[in-house]
DNA sequence: AGAACATATACCCATATAGGAATATGTCAA
DNA sequence: TTGACATATTCCTATATGGGTATATGTTCT
């Protein structure tokens, strides 16, 4: 078997650098496929392709308007990611550590009663 | 050019379900090879496949035990994916709908305002 | 040393890319 | 209608993949 279509998931769709960074474009608001040409740099059809896996995994909405085609991100569907990567989150968040540190001392505490009780 | 390899970054490791389903297992706590063997119910090989990609990334470490090789997660290395998605948390957070109401009401009064002003 | 166990690596294959280039589709303007 | 503009699709190719299977490496026990 290969690797999961680009299409699969967000999680897949989002594994690419461009794909990322089309969202953080239009993270600042709605943009025609040319805008998004230019501020990436990229040839257009390779933009249109880009697209394409964005919208078929409903990372982005598109709308008619005249000649253009305007799209703007839709986030909803990263919230599975979000929420994937939330409950790692303990590794590395400053307030996790603090709240070990309670639980630990806590834990301390009643180990003290333990040893008085005998 | 192709896809990215897998051990490009976080993004890429992550994006395959059965390297998440192996973090998802050690999250609960370090583990060696055939544990994950027997609860993934795959092949040996592609277990150790998955997990050098993910030790690649960083997002796994690995002790030596006797002849077991016992790996735990290294959840810092998925604090990029985190940081990157918290972006658009707003696109799906209740939260941050409240928020948005709340400006609105505000926006709401600052044009009666005008309108008193008038 | 030899056997059993634990894990990693090598090899094969079908498949899906991402970018490049050319072209098709669709819309507006003269 | 014809041409210019905006976007999508098609075709090409090199490349990396994930699973299957066989095998290599390393460790412990007898």
């Amino acid at each position: 078997m290969a690797r999961a279509a680009t299409t699969a998931d967000a999680f897949n769709a989002v594994a690419e650098p461009r794909r990322r960074q089309i969202l953080d474009l239009l993270a600042g608001g709605e943009l025609p496929v040319n805008d998004l040409v230019e501020l990436l740099g990229l040839a257009q059809p390779q933009v249109s392709k880009h697209l394409r896996v964005l919208r078929e995994v409903g990372l982005v909405d598109v709308r008619d308007e005249g000649r253009q085609r305007v799209y703007r991100v839709n986030g909803q569907s990263l919230k599975p990611i979000h929420d994937w990567v939330k409950n790692f989150e303990q590794s590395w968040s400053q307030r996790f550590e603090r709240l070990d540190s309670v639980l630990a001392e806590l834990k301390e505490r009643e180990l003290g009663d333990e040893r008085n009780d005998e």
